[in-house]
DNA sequence: GCAATAGTGTCTCTGAGACACTATGAG
DNA sequence: CTCATAGTGTCTCAGAGACACTATTGC
């Protein structure tokens, strides 16, 4: 219940102007994607892949010439996880890629323009998707960075915090979730998938990744192997002499459990 | 980067006036506690639980009448965390319980006096801090609801939702994190923690809980026995004739992963 | 004795964890 | 032959899952 306007009695002599009302509320997206790079022409290998964050520069006052996340306004006849869509679109020309909000940040004083209320998401894209941008743009005003160079940038408004925050839920959900599959084509090799985690969790360490992902029952539920229309396995021998099993990601949703 | 105020150069000129600006950012705070009824005085047995949900009765337009979340606008001088704690401290009269942000609430319309986005919190609030509460307020106005009942309800806005979701939310968490101490006096027996478990997560059966527990390595880690000041091990014999091992929660958060 | 909770005994089967070993096939 | 990836063989030990059984003690 909002309580402050106490003495409102109806829609007639209501008025919210009546109160300060926050000068904005825009959503900032922390786009993530795995780059991949060959390490040699024709050489069967797995690819160079490194996580890089999408930052722009920004052209106005406030923190003019520094880096800062993609963002905007958000207008009153949409939501905010429209906003945000509508944003990556304006930024990245991509529609239907993984986009979910995790936060809001709100500490007085983080915007110099005045009272603006930050919510912000992250989202996985796929690098085939920002392969055309790169070469649109001017790449001196929007690019990717290894996340590496961009934490260690001193960002626009609380945007460090905020690309802190996005890379720690991301870590966590890729540990908990299937959002690695944001990064991998339909059909991968387990391979692919152990590097894709890795790039994003460098602790993660599975000797027998494998071994276990293969004969555990209760995990196996989330991967299945690629078979053709003739029930026969897909194989794939892109990256290695020996072929190796394609797998894709089923729709099962692992419940997860700290008592068993 | 917020970036509609394309023309805008320096601080001595920019307006956020000259865009439309949100009438208000409230938070609404879902506030659970879980109920305990001795079952017949003087008998050793584990008391009755039962999920509760705090709500309040809109006195004022609109949805007059109507049951609905607490909550209140947010102020310019505060975060919007701040503001929860706040609007809790005054409807319950707690500080420091555990509070957590989880998600916010922007479609166009839902709320009739404009355009006012909601950052929704839940609460975790141990029922002795709300008995004071009970008796000291009109029972018309603030109440618990079971939890079903509340859900059965048409809620003023769109809090029907957002309770919906908390519950979703808080369901997961007990599961995966340790916010079961939250409903749980510093010690307690495994009889005890299973309940509580069970009452806010229906579907959890797990017969052999105490063997679990008590034995995997991994889990293990999440409790340890309480012990008096001589190291000699602490039981209770509240609930049952024969004595029961009083546990407590670590401070160790698992780290749980669908990988293995 | 009964009731209500708190455990233990005993079984089988599966998986975890370690690490060396084999498999593939182009260059 | 080598290299890089993709597995398998084999071992031990721990835990899961089931379910009957014992333990405690006020009434």
């Amino acid at each position: 219940m909002e309580n402050e306007p106490n003495e409102i009695e109806n829609a007639s002599n209501y008025s919210a102007a009546k109160y300060r009302t926050p000068d904005g509320a825009p959503s900032d997206i922390v786009i993530f994607t795995i780059t991949t790079r060959e390490r040699a022409a024709g050489k069967k290998a797995l690819p160079e892949r490194e996580l890089q964050v999408l930052l722009i520069k920004r052209k106005n006052w406030p923190f003019e010439g520094q880096w800062a996340l993609p963002g905007g306004f958000c207008g009153e006849e949409e939501s905010m996880y429209d906003c945000a869509r509508r944003e990556l679109m304006e930024e990245t020309g991509v529609a239907d890629v993984h986009l979910e909000y995790f936060n809001v940040y709100s500490e007085p004083g983080r915007d110099p323009r005045g009272w603006i209320i930050s919510h912000a998401f992250f989202a996985l894209v796929h690098e085939r998707y920002l392969a055309d941008r790169e070469a649109r743009d001017d790449a001196a005003d929007v690019r990717l960075f290894p996340i590496r160079e961009a934490l260690e940038q001193k960002l626009a408004f609380d945007h460090s915090r905020i690309l802190r925050d996005a890379l720690d839920k991301i870590r966590e959900s890729m540990m908990t979730t299937t959002i690695a599959k944001q990064f991998l084509p339909d059909e991968f090799t387990l391979g692919e998938l152990y590097q894709v985690i890795r790039t994003v969790v460098p602790d993660f360490e599975e000797q027998n990744f494998i071994r276990k992902i293969t004969s555990t029952r209760s995990r196996q539920g989330i991967l299945e192997e690629a078979a053709d229309e003739r029930g026969e396995r897909k194989m794939s021998n892109r990256y290695s002499q020996r072929s190796a099993q394609l797998y894709r990601f089923t729709d099962y949703v692992p419940k997860l459990s700290i008592y068993g």
